[in-house]
DNA sequence: GGGCCCGCAGGG
DNA sequence: CCCTGCGGGCCC
């Protein structure tokens, strides 16, 4: 076609052409996607003023043609979408200029309605005062929703980019640098950045109850990717591993199915029928915490989740419904840690117990299976797999295989995505209860008296809860391998600035705040000069080969990235430093010094009290967290926790938003009233709304579970085990420096 | 495939 | 702090 060789100006309105800076009047602005061009550098130019005015650009008329390329035929429906979409509003002759601009950009923006649009812009321009406004998507001009990062070091919102792809573009619309493939088709989120932006509205509004929030994203980010080996562990590979970060950021003792709100990593929540490598990796995922026991719970709270991995010969598995067996009665002293032998009676106590609560209130319980499990023909081939929400039924103890009494569970299978082995295109309905023969004459039967928490509501046709899920009772301190990492750091609430920035925007390889970083393509985060340094030095190019021996480069020119093994070869050659990130850091630090001088000036004012100033400023905190419970406030005072408090309100708020983003209509959480409407959820609300609706990224996400399902099945060759060991074990050395 | 052994993680 | 736990690696 035609202009091939047109390029517009970028975000700074330099002309990419003659890298000039042309004026207002020099530049000609595209009627449809409202990029700015510089007139003498086009290869044709609108004849008249008034062609002028309705002038679209190279871009937009090379999609608005007849065949788009092959290449893109599949994202060209929707982008033919948008388009048709964008002129509708530049004919409606009832909107004024300036309403269509404002719809125009909500279009590309990603559609948000009107009145959402206006708040988040408010939101934006708060923040923008301090980010200078460097930070925003070059598409929306708002903080990036969802941020990813090109290899040229240009952030966009993911949708932004996804659309921008869809369009058949594969080069960055801020610098024209060429997009790779990969980054195009699975684009991951740089959770770095979420929190940066959530660190900057936070440092900011300089407001408590908006540190509090906080800390819902913040997991263990130090942790590598994958598991690692401490120094004290005798053997290699994952027998004694710590696992690695947790992705989601569910708390421990969440219940139900794990949402895309929690999935920053990949934006699609856990989906039945993925599969991980083993334990520790599905431990990863928030499916099932504990990477020995099998059942996830605590006697008090209820069991959020159980593994069926054939530890114990009673189970009978059926797939849309099982017969689990309780754990304990085992002699496991000494080096009998594995005996499979039952030597004494199990009681309702314990896991049990966890158990037999979330049998009495309905709760859903995560079921995952393992390869381990021979008998059943529901298990996988290898690994674990998470295959959706079950109910507890009925619990009863009885005499089992092995002559000891022993718990029993009939769990039932309640999900909304079909099991991975049906070939059915909708979940589970409601099912009359199986017929279960050894319930005759069993002894403490344990039935559900009230109505079930999680049950399938007929009206919106899927399973729901019916009543709020329980409150969780857990810090996320996820990250702190002994919960003490940042002992003391609520003393003084304005020093965690500082402590985040090392904490969040660390170079995993020298461990300290990032200076110039590179974003990589797989979206980790190190200083260049380390990434760079790393490579020169070849200390990251110590792989296994096929054969299993160990060998130093036994690829040439293969460098891969210390936190997830990618190939990133190609990204360093042309690594471009992320800006935008660097302006972040860089004003979180200028923030944190403020903060520090403004604490030095406090002390000298009142320096004999800085106990008692600790103790107040956990109060204020405590008043605005609305229905923190006590345990909460234990552990603020004993500083075990970094900024660890959230307000139950915010739970409930998040998980009503969550079930209304699932089922609009009639939820749980109308029931729950919310004073000070929270605009910052609204907006995610509004986000996965829209994901919802866009074919485009439901197609993208579909591919991306695809993907990530290959990859979990595949073995790769290079193990980083060895490599993390020796990353984690720096940072906790450093930690406990710190600590001391 | 079974036994042995180890450390990690979480509950209480 | 102690105990328990349907892991994982390796040796036989």
């Amino acid at each position: 076609m035609a202009h091939v060789s047109d390029l517009p100006c970028d975000g700074d309105g330099i002309c990419m052409v003659c890298k000039g800076k042309p004026s207002p009047d020099e530049t000609l602005t595209c009627k449809t996607c409202a990029t700015p061009w510089h007139v003498a550098c086009l290869s044709s130019r609108p004849p008249t003023m008034a062609d002028a005015v309705q002038w679209e650009c190279p871009d937009c008329s090379l999609l608005a043609g007849a065949e788009p390329p092959p290449a893109i035929a599949a994202g060209a429906g929707a982008s033919c979408d948008l388009l048709a979409a964008i002129r509708a509003i530049e004919t409606d002759d009832s909107l004024t200029e300036l309403e269509k601009a404002k719809r125009r950009q909500e279009l590309l923006s990603g559609g948000a309605r009107a009145s959402e649009g206006e708040d988040r812009k408010e939101k934006g321009n708060g923040v923008l005062d301090i980010l200078d406004g460097s930070l925003n998507c070059s598409f929306c001009m708002q903080l990036p929703e969802r941020p990813v990062t090109t290899p040229c070091g240009h952030n966009f919102c993911l949708k932004c980019f996804q659309k921008w792809i869809g369009q058949g573009k594969r080069t960055c619309a801020n610098c024209r640098h060429e997009i790779p493939v990969k980054m195009a088709s699975q684009p991951r989120i740089n959770s770095a950045l979420v929190i940066a932006i959530r660190m900057a509205k936070m440092s900011k509004s300089n407001n408590e109850s908006a540190q509090a929030k906080v800390h819902y994203f913040i997991h263990n980010q130090n942790r590598p990717d994958k598991a690692f080996t401490t120094e004290r562990a005798k053997k290699a590979g994952k027998a004694n591993a710590c696992c690695g970060k947790i992705f989601v950021t569910v708390p421990p003792d969440h219940f139900g199915p794990i949402l895309a709100d929690n999935d920053p990593e990949r934006n699609q929540g856990v989906l039945v029928g993925e599969t991980w490598e083993d334990r520790m990796e599905c431990r990863q995922w928030g499916v099932h915490l504990p990477h020995v026991a099998g059942i996830a719970g605590q006697s008090t709270h209820g069991a959020q989740s159980v593994a069926l991995s054939g530890g114990y010969q009673d189970d009978e598995d059926h797939g849309e419904w099982f017969l689990y067996t309780g754990s304990g009665g085992r002699d496991l002293t000494g080096n009998k840690r594995t005996n499979k032998e039952q030597c004494k009676d199990q009681t309702f106590e314990k896991y049990n117990e966890a158990l037999r609560v979330s049998c009495k209130k309905g709760y859903p319980v995560r079921v995952v299976r393992s390869h381990k499990e021979k008998r059943s023909a529901y298990a996988p081939e290898t690994g674990v797999r998470y295959d959706g929400i079950y109910r507890v039924e009925k619990c009863w103890r009885k005499v089992g295989i092995q002559g000891r009494v022993v718990c029993r569970y009939l769990f039932v299978r309640c999900d909304n995505e079909p099991a991975p082995w049906t070939s059915d295109d909708h979940g589970d309905r409601p099912r009359p209860l199986p017929i279960v023969k050894e319930l005759k004459g069993v002894k403490d039967v344990t039935e559900r008296k009230e109505h079930p928490s999680w049950d399938y509501d007929a009206e919106n046709g899927c399973w729901m809860w019916k009543k709020p899920p329980p409150k969780s009772r857990k810090h996320f301190n996820w990250g702190m391998e002994d919960g003490k990492g940042l002992r003391g750091s609520r003393k003084r609430s304005h020093k965690s600035v500082r402590e985040k920035l090392l904490k969040e925007f660390s170079c995993q390889i020298c461990r300290n705040v990032m200076n110039l970083p590179l974003t990589t393509p797989c979206a980790h985060n190190f200083c260049k000069d380390c990434l760079e340094g790393a490579f020169a030095g070849q200390s990251f190019i110590r792989q296994r080969t096929c054969e299993g021996r160990r060998t130093l480069r036994a690829q040439k020119n293969i460098m891969k990235c210390p936190s997830c093994s990618i190939d990133i070869s190609d990204f360093l050659q042309n690594a471009q430093v992320n800006r935008e990130l660097m302006g972040v850091i860089e004003s979180l630090q200028r923030r944190a010094l403020e903060e520090e001088e403004e604490e030095e000036d406090d002390d000298d004012e009142e320096n004999t009290e800085s106990g008692e100033e600790a103790e107040g400023t956990l109060n204020n905190l405590e008043n605005d967290a609305e229905d923190v419970e006590n345990d909460d406030a234990e552990d603020e005072v004993s500083g075990e926790t970094e900024i660890l408090l959230k307000p139950e309100a915010e739970t409930e708020k998040q998980e009503a938003c969550k079930q209304k983003a699932e089922n609009p209509g009639n939820c749980i959480s109308d029931l729950i009233q919310s004073d000070a409407a929270d605009a910052e959820l609204q907006v995610d609300v509004n986000n996965q709304e829209d994901a919802e609706d866009e074919e485009v990224n439901m197609a993208v996400a579909e591919s991306n579970a695809m993907q990530f399902r290959k990859r979990k099945n595949c073995n790769e060759v290079v193990s980083p085990v060895k490599l993390d060991a020796g990353v984690a074990t720096k940072s906790k050395r450093a930690k406990m420096a710190a600590a001391n």
